[in-house]
DNA sequence: TGTACATCAGTGAACGCGCGTTCACTGATGTAC
DNA sequence: TGTACATCAGTGAACGCGCGTTCACTGATGTAC
């Protein structure tokens, strides 16, 4: 049955907020088209009408984040930003924590759109960064950005694979002590 | 054909070899036990007499590397080994490179068993680097070892999903940079 | 404003391909004598 | 040391399941008058 132009771009938000969700809690491979049309409410036929293939769900699915989480950095300063990522809450959150933690290794072989969308993505958290980062000329603390992006995006990875939660405390906590120091 | 028991452990390593080389190029679930067969000069048949199962290839591809690389680490300081790390032959070798940077975030999601030697991997890493870590206590060097871990392996991370070279360069120089100020 | 009809979003069955896994078979190995 | 035979690693066809994708159909929407 027909719905109206209001509904159809609800569902196609609701398709994007599970597929953001249950991508970063499962990985793209894992995750099936029909499960996220179900976890939006819908049955899987419908999927095709709103994108052309899973690909191109994935990349909607990456954008659709990064324009949803546009500027939450920038709320707070650049120590507090890192507290709250290195959080125990953020790791045991992948459903809805930063999209590089959860699925950063798989994006790397991802498709050409997805890349760049997750490159835009980045760009525009090292310049958000950079305002609050410490450092005497633009570049550095550019620089000093990046570094304290690739220790907290790779300590909350390392905190989520490691079987040791007393193992996965330390790592956050050593990551969050070592960017109070920079 | 049966073969020699010498023939027999040489196919293993080399199954072992191939799995490790391709999990890392593309990604544990994209990788066909046939292409691993294939790749190490068997027929996908033969499989299921050197292991249980795919899952159970990925565990000892994954206990593979971490024996083969072991001590790799103690052979530099701990500024030498990052600035080897944080090279763009690492990044543009992801087949040959560090497990956790390649398939850290799908890692998260495997089973007990991966998740278990992948942790056993990072302890002694992390042991290995507080050596030559700088810090007056031995927790000190302990937590900057596991700090100076995430920025490397994010950092690596980073820099392979970015689609744009001069983007990807910058990364890996500030993540060097940053590990030589500490 | 009300009615008739064309449109089209969503449904659910079906398709086809790929992949993990199994299995009967082959023939070289290695052991018993 | 040489021979006969049991063992078993590897082969390749086949199986079955799951998943991405397609499609005929349904019935509510929204437009033309």
């Amino acid at each position: 049955m027909k719905v109206s132009r209001e509904q159809v771009a609800e569902n196609r938000q609701r398709i994007l907020d599970a597929a953001a969700r249950l991508f970063r809690e499962r990985g793209f491979e894992s995750v099936t088209v029909a499960e996220v049309m179900s976890a939006a409410g819908l049955t899987h036929g419908g999927f095709y009408g709103h994108f052309d293939s899973k690909e191109a769900l994935i990349d909607a699915a990456m954008a659709h984040l990064t324009s949803s989480q546009r500027g939450r950095v920038t709320l707070a300063n650049a120590g507090r930003y890192a507290d709250t990522y290195l959080s125990r809450q953020h790791r045991d959150n992948v459903g809805s924590g930063c999209q590089f933690a959860a699925l950063g290794t798989e994006a790397a072989r991802a498709s050409k759109e997805v890349r760049h969308t997750l490159t835009e993505s980045l760009r525009r958290q090292i310049e958000a960064l950079s305002a609050s980062s410490p450092g005497a000329t633009q570049q550095e603390r550019r620089r000093a950005a990046m570094a304290s992006l690739a220790t907290m995006m790779g300590g909350v990875m390392l905190a989520r694979l490691v079987d040791d939660d007393s193992l996965s405390d330390e790592v956050l906590a050593a990551a969050r002590e070592s960017l109070r120091l920079t």
